[in-house]
Formats: structure tokens, C-alpha cells, sequence
DNA sequence: CATGAATGAGAGTTCATTCAT
DNA sequence: GATGAATGAACTCTCATTCAT
């Protein structure tokens, strides 16, 4: 039973994801998603009573896949450049992305919704990876790869560029150059140039 | 007379910007202005057919009185530190105020409406803040107080930072702390300290 | 079940066939016919989206009618005569009726909107009395009843004229007493008077 | 002033024939009338009340003219075929504009607006053009050119025919060898074929 | 559980008509 | 007289939500 019903609930939540990702939050209406998810209408109440508990949902399911991809990175034994390196490449392929991509959808969603701190899964994954690049730098540091004085504060400071340039990127749009401009900018600040 | 009419579609404007201000943008309907403008329904299609439209108006206002901020503060004979920390400042309170504030709605009509680069007013601002932080680094290198091999890209660096800091603001939510921390942190990068 | 819906939209028209009768094809809205059919306002939406379809179902099931009308007629044995007299009689009453009748609106709907003529319900009705009357007056030239010379021009004849009638009589207004002079004229145009 | 008010009318009701000419009667609104005449809003209603108004003093306009077509006509030392074939070629000129026509507007009005038979100009013209018809078949009967027994039968019956064709054409529309055709029965049913 | 027809509130938009200037 | 801004009624259409089956 209970197997059932979480069935159709993964069901509506991937449909509901295209959706999202093609209209961004706003604009998608209970009747989107029972079309998309060839559900009937009164079908779609039983599980969810509205797009934001939808959305929710899927953002719940979006965040757990974002944690693997930290633990598994970290796991790797590769130098400190290198995994922030990927880090960032990851962070610009995403940037870039116009389709498949929730990130639209995630901006009118926390914009329009107040969600308590303690329960803002965004919060969550902000400050996961600032603890994630923290301890990147810190192992960076004591490798001699980075030179850092304030390694949270570096941290933190990462995060808010690329906060910056994801929403930039969204409103007034940006160039793959920039992109790259701009994460050079933040690999130089932290990198130790040999000569 | 063109100027009754002017004046007309400034109230409208000064009413609307506070119904945007309340509302963000998306949740606006013309009933709202109407509402709030306290004019007739037909009346305020006299004027402007859209919310979309009486938006981009209410910007092109916001954007001239953004200009206006940057002449004066740069013709000040004062350091150029001093002008960073008091734009810094400026920023600081914009991120950090609640209400009178458009933050929400200018995010929700860009993330919702692409609109052409040339055009785009949110573009023009942050490149002309870009130039403006650039001329003031670049003050600051010749005058001695800061410390900045790459100007331009320290200056959209900033800018990137702040608009981290506001959509975070937005979405997240920001504590005082933590803006002062990375206002802080950008100030350390640039200046350099006496001993 | 289909059926369920076809029966909705069979009341659905029902209801409409009365509010065009009274009303004719311009004046009528889609709060008129929900009020009509007592059905709410988007329940009218979920079988028609514009008055333009309810009308060109509703004349689709009249046309249906009409056909049926003709080949019974034809089907009896009785003389060409007999037969014509009882079609022009049934066009006059048809033509004098003030109530329960869609010629107005029919014309209005034809004025306003021009059909392809392939699809044009009315070219086909038309041109299907031209045809029957065709057959008909061959039938009465053999059979001796009547004199013909263009069997066809004079059933064609036949249909303006008829025409000519039925929007004298929605536009002017036309006299019982002459209908019968002019059905009699056309009687007395093809019958041979025995002496 | 009188005269002055005068003008001013003649003015709107130029400018409103135009609107009705391309519109039709029922789409027509006061708001399209001022803007043709470049008037004001206000203005016309100093003159005009509604549309109806406006178009029943065009349609008035429109008769005078009319009238003079036809004594102008009769008055000729022509042959009454001739004259017949002038006033059907004039019929069908009529008939198969497109433009510049107001039949489609003189239809809608007529249909929609049930005018006491009295005072009604549609009629009018029908009766007048019925009592020039049968005058000039009495002409061609003495000078031996047609055969007719019932003159005022014959000169209904062509109007209603070409009353039919009228109607047809705006509503299922109709090629001018269909017109030829129609009008050539007419004058074949008169006029005595030489051997 | 599941369906989808039905409801009705509410947004957008247009225009006849009025009225202060 | 003449103007045109302003009003508000009326129409179209969409959707969240319910409920009988």
C-alpha cells in the first residue's frame, strides 16, 4: 500500500519536475502538472494539495542527489586545486545550463515563500557547501596549494560570487567568458603561483 | 494638457511601486493598482495596459535616481576608501531593509521575462556599478591606499559578491552579522592595512 | 462517458438553439447560454469555447433535419405538382414564422462570418435544393405536368427568389398576402393550365 | 450655426459610412466613429446619441441618391430592353463589390433593428424600385419588346430574385457567371426572342 | 482509492456614457 | 459648443477545488 502510493507520488514529482524546469515555479498550475503527469485532476489532490507542497517534495528529492555529489568528490584522493577545480567546473556547467534546470524555478520559489530558516532546505545546501569548500581549503592550506588566511571567510566569499553569478545569469544573462573570468578571479585569490 | 497626464501616470507609478513593493512583481494584478491608485478600472487603461508595463516604468524612474547616487558620492573630495565603505554601507542597508524595497519584485519580473541585453535596465545598473567601482579602485591604487593587481575584475567581483548577498538575502535570508563579515572581507582584500 | 457528454452537449445546445431564436447570432453571449442551460460558467467552457462553435453545432443538427425533410417528401408517390406545392408551402411557413426560427440568426452568423465555401452549411443546403428542385421539375416535364425549357436555371430561380423572400421578410417584413402572390407566380411560371 | 451643425454632421456621417462600409453595423461602436472623424468623444455625442442614430441618417443619405439613379434612367430615350439591361447591369455592379458597400451594414441594421413598415427606407426603396420596374415592363410591353401578363408579378418577382442574390452573396457568396446566368433568366422570361 | 465533470471566484479588457473644464 | 479623462457595467476566459460516481 504504502509502496503504492509512494509510486505514484515519484510519479508526480518527476512530471511536476519538467514542468517546473520548463516554466519556472509561478506559472505552473495544479492543471499543468495533472496534464503532465496524465494523473485526473481529483487523482492529483489525493497526493498533493498544492504546487508548493510539490515543490517541496521535489526540492527534498533535489537536495539529497547535491549531497552525494559532495561526499563523493571529497572521497577521491585528488589534490586540493584539482577537486576545486571540478567543483567549479561543475558550478559553471550548471550556470550555464538554460534547460533541465531548476534553478529558475528555485529563485521565484524562495522568493515568493518565507521558509522558516531552520526548515530552508536552500539554507541547508548554502551552508553544506560552504563547510564542504572550508575544509577544501583548509586541507589546501596545509598542503601548500592555497595561501588563506580566513578559510571560512573564503569559503563563504566563493559561495556568494557563484550566487552572484547564478542569478546574474537568470536576469541580465552572462557569457561563458565571464563565467570564466570571474572563477579565475576566485582560483587566483586563492592558489599559490610557483615561479 | 501632456503634463495633467504626466502627472496622472506618476501617481499611478508612486501607487503601483507600493502595491510592487508589497506584492513583488508576479502577484500584482491590474486590480491591485487600480486599488491601490484608487482610480476607476477603465481609468488605468487609459494609461498602461499591463502590470509589465507600469513595472518598466516604475524601473526607468528607479534607475534615474540610481544614477543620480553615483555622480554625487564620486564627486566628493574625499578617499577612496572612504567612498567604498560608504557605497558598501549604502548596500548594506538596501540589502538588509525589509520593506520600501523593489529587491523581490525587480528579481521576479527579470527571472520571469527575458528581456533583450541592450534594453535590459538591470544590466546597464550593474555595469555602470562595475565602472564606477573600477574608477574608484583604480583611485585608490594611484593614491596608495588599496592593493589590486586586476581592477576591473576586483570590481565585478564585488558586484558579484553583492548580488550573492541580495539574492541570498531574498531566498535564504541574511543576517547583519553575516553581511558585515563579507562586506569585511571584501574591504581586507583591497586595502592595505598600516602596521 | 461519451455518451453522458454528448447528452450534455446536446442540452447544451438545446438551450442555445432557443437564446439564438430569440436573440439572433450577435447579440448572444456565453454568460447568455449558461444561463440558459443552467450550467456554470466554466462547466460551458468544457464543451465549447465560443458561441461561433455552439452556433456551427447547432446548425449542423438543423442542416441534419432539413435532409431528412427532403428525401422524405420525394420518396411518396404523389405528382411533381403536389410536391411542389406542399415544398413552397413548407417554405412559407417556414417563412412567416416569427418565433422558434434561426433565419435571423443564421443570417447575422453568415454576414459576419465568411465560411469557406466548401465548408459553407448553407451553400450545401442551398445547392441541395437546387438540386432536388431540379429533379423535381424533370419529373413534372415528363410526366407533362409542367413546361421547361432550363430545368436547372428555373430551379435556381426558384431559390433566390425564395431567398429573396425570407430576408425580405426578417429586413422589411413581408405580408402573407404576398408570399402567396409570389409562390404563385412561380407556380404559374412552370405548371401548364389545362383548359 | 445651424449650417455650421450641419457640416458638422455631414462630416461624421462621411467618416461613419466609411466605418460601416468596412465593418458592417454591429461591430460598429461610438469609439470607432470618433475615431474616424476626429472628433471627440464628447463631441459626437452633441450630434449623435448612438450608432443607430447615425446610421439611419446615412441610410437616409444614401436613398436620396438612389432616387436620382432612377429618374435619371427612365428619362432616356432609350428602349425599355435596354434600360432593363442597364438597370440589371447596375444591380449586378452592385451586387458583386466588394468594397465600398454598405449591404452588408444594411443587412446587419435591418435584421437586428425592426423598423415600423412605415417609415422603414428599405422598403421604400423595394416599392419604388417594384413601381419603376413594372412602368418600364409596361413600356416594353406596348412597344412590343416583351411579353408579360402580369407586369407588377413580373417586376416582385425580379426584385425578390435579385434581393436573393444580394443576400447570397454576403452570406455564401457567388461567381459572376452565377449573377450572368440569374440575370439572363430574368430578361429571357421578358423579352420576345426574335426569329 | 480514482475519476473528471462541475463550480464559481476573479483576472483581464472594452466601451457607452457622463461631466468638469 | 467642444473636449477627452474618468467611470463602471459587462463580457471573456481560466483554474483551484470539490464531490458524486
Amino acid at each position: 500500500m504504502g509502496d503504492k502510493s509512494t509510486q505514484k507520488k515519484q510519479h508526480i514529482l518527476d512530471c511536476a519536475k519538467k514542468v517546473f524546469m520548463e516554466k519556472g515555479y509561478k506559472d505552473v498550475t495544479m492543471k499543468d502538472i495533472v496534464e503532465a503527469s496524465e494523473i485526473s485532476r481529483g487523482g492529483l489532490y489525493l497526493y498533493y494539495n498544492s504546487t508548493k507542497e510539490i515543490f517541496l517534495d521535489i526540492l527534498q528529492m533535489e537536495m539529497q542527489e547535491t549531497d552525494d555529489v559532495f561526499s563523493e568528490s571529497i572521497s577521491e584522493e585528488t589534490s586540493a586545486t584539482e577537486i576545486l577545480m571540478l567543483f567549479l567546473k561543475e558550478q559553471k556547467k550548471e550556470l550555464l545550463r538554460k534547460k533541465n534546470n531548476l534553478t529558475l524555478a528555485i529563485y521565484e520559489f524562495f522568493l515568493a515563500n518565507k521558509i522558516s530558516k531552520k526548515e530552508n532546505p536552500l539554507k541547508k545546501q548554502f551552508d553544506e557547501a560552504v563547510y564542504f569548500l572550508n575544509r577544501l581549503i583548509e586541507t589546501g592550506v596545509e598542503s601548500g596549494e592555497f595561501y588563506c588566511e580566513d578559510t571560512e571567510g573564503a569559503a563563504r566569499n566563493i559561495m556568494y560570487v557563484l550566487e552572484g553569478l547564478k542569478i546574474t545569469a537568470k536576469t541580465i544573462g552572462i557569457s561563458e567568458e565571464n563565467v570564466d573570468k570571474e572563477l579565475l578571479y576566485i582560483v587566483q585569490g586563492l592558489v599559490i603561483e610557483e615561479e
